[in-house]
DNA sequence: AAAAAAG
């Protein structure tokens, strides 16, 4: 099948080239639109308490938000029972309007060009429609968006870059910080694709290479847009080689981890000061799936009084398009046995696969295993060069290799729509307490397979007493069911991959 | 006890 790849999502898979090309130019009536998606961008009840912040804010329904929806009676997007879930807190009486069509955004006819023709979209996911009206419109309020994995952040975040940015001034404009290197030229890559008819310029930030020429020797940055990692970001600010005078726009990608104590919270308080000394009126932007509540109040202290926000309801975020199965192992060395004997026994006709480890060098020992028992795998983890990283990877996306073994390194945002897959050799858990889970990281793991709505599959190989509480707490939390499969026999595991949508 | 960035 062939199918853009690394693309945040929308709901606009179906949109052929020819079409979307017609609309991008034609702003006249659209055809009616098919059936859109719905994507689990659900409802909250937990933002009652975070309102108190701000007095003046309002709580609007999404229905309050579809003013012309007789006129676009095509769109079933805002009716849509499944999809009318998000919980939309707007500050004072600023109106916005849900964005049924890219149109109705004022971009500029390149953007609108790059996101039919390029992107192939061919109209805004429940988050974009509901989040690009904040972003875009003035007085360009701060927001804190929570979205479903998948359901197409990074376009939100990237459009509103592109869009607010102004091709003709050569000099930083918009500034996105992501925690991941991999995530940083992913996004950027996006961006480019995006922006690709615009002639806007961007950069990526990420660790230099240690031959690379040395910060204080280099120009200062005249790209438009910057995407990066936060040391390099911070270290090119204090060599006045980023100037953040004119930024308009500030976004934190995965920004509860951005923002979490035990994360980025200092390197991304001092990028916001940094850039709040000779510039007050840049517009933050906090995008996540996840924003547990100690970093949700945090968060609503950080950003401007009077900001917007979109949350979305934690039981809602589960994902209904990904099976989530536990498998008992009598002990971690069985976890291998489990691995080669039915897992890749079957796994390879459903996809892309990624085990998740917990450390770097179990990530390490696990594919030094498996490549000598003769299997075709590869790892990702911290303590690779750049290069090798950057190689891994790239041979991941291209779909030359099946098998990905990883840290939470890939937990969060990475996007390869073949990944239908994924395993946890170890469930993911708080740093300080053994026995609690990690709900975020879990939450990002499994939202690595089933993007852009599709079918996936969640492994959780548990061995001890330690793992089925830590797996009985998870399913309480988000109030999912995961199914046992023995491990006794490759069938057992075709009937798991068959219910979950992956198998005929 | 760890991963991430980066020193």
């Amino acid at each position: 099948m062939a199918e853009p790849s690394s693309t945040a999502a929308t709901a606009a898979t179906a949109a052929t080239a020819a079409t979307a090309a017609t609309a991008a130019t034609a702003s006249t009536a659209d055809p009616p639109a098919p059936v859109t998606k719905s994507w689990a961008d659900e409802a909250d009840e937990e933002t009652n308490n975070t309102s108190t912040a701000e007095s003046e804010s309002s709580s609007i329904n999404l229905e309050a938000l579809t003013i012309d929806d007789k006129e676009k009676n095509s769109s079933k997007f805002l009716d849509d029972p499944d999809d009318s879930n998000i919980q939309a807190v707007t500050s004072g009486d600023t109106p916005y309007t849900s964005a049924a069509r890219f149109e109705d955004l004022s971009l500029s006819p390149e953007l609108l060009k790059g996101l039919y023709v390029e992107m192939k979209f061919e109209k805004p996911s429940k988050i974009q429609a509901i989040s690009l009206p904040m972003i875009l419109s003035p007085p360009h309020r701060d927001l804190i968006a929570q979205a479903h994995n998948g359901s197409g952040k990074t376009t939100c975040f990237v459009l509103g870059m592109l869009s607010r940015v102004d091709p003709k001034v050569q000099a930083p404009q918009a500034l996105c910080v992501c925690p991941t290197r991999e995530l940083a030229i992913q996004n950027v890559e996006v961006l480019r694709r995006m922006g690709k008819y615009t002639g806007i310029a961007s950069e990526c930030l990420v660790r230099l290479d240690r031959d690379a020429v040395h910060v204080s020797k280099r120009a200062p940055i005249m790209a438009q847009v910057v995407i990066g990692t936060p040391g390099t970001i911070k270290k090119f600010i204090s060599f006045k080689k980023l100037g953040t005078s004119r930024l308009k726009i500030l976004v934190f990608d995965e920004a509860d981890q951005m923002l979490a104590q035990e994360g980025f919270r200092d390197d991304s308080l001092k990028i916001m000061k940094d850039i709040e000394k000779d510039n007050k009126k840049c517009q933050v932007l906090l995008f996540s799936a996840t924003f547990n509540d100690t970093v949700k109040n945090f968060i609503s202290r950080t950003v401007k009084m009077d900001h917007n926000k979109l949350f979305v309801k934690k039981e809602e975020l589960s994902l209904d398009a990904v099976k989530q199965y536990k498998v008992y192992c009598p002990d971690e060395l069985a976890k291998i046995d489990v691995i080669k004997d039915y897992i890749f026994e079957i796994g390879e006709n459903v996809g892309q696969t990624i085990i998740f480890m917990a450390t770097r060098d179990s990530a390490r020992l696990l594919h030094q295993a498996l490549v000598n028992l003769g299997y075709e795998v590869t790892s990702i983890q911290g303590s690779l060069s750049n290069e090798e990283r950057d190689k891994v990877v790239k041979e991941f996306k291209d779909g030359l290799t099946q098998v990905l073994i990883s840290t939470d390194i890939l937990a969060r945002g990475f996007d390869q729509q073949q990944v239908n897959l994924v395993i946890n050799y170890n469930l993911p858990n708080k740093h300080s307490l053994r026995d609690e889970p990690d709900y975020e990281v879990y939450l990002h793991r499994v939202g690595r397979a089933g993007r852009f709505g599709r079918k996936g599959a969640v492994f959780n190989l548990i061995c001890d007493e330690n793992d089925e509480r830590l797996m009985s707490k998870i399913e309480n939390h988000f109030g999912t069911c995961v199914t046992e499969v023995r491990a006794q026999s490759v069938e057992e595991y075709k009937a798991a991959l068959k219910e979950a949508g992956l198998l005929q």
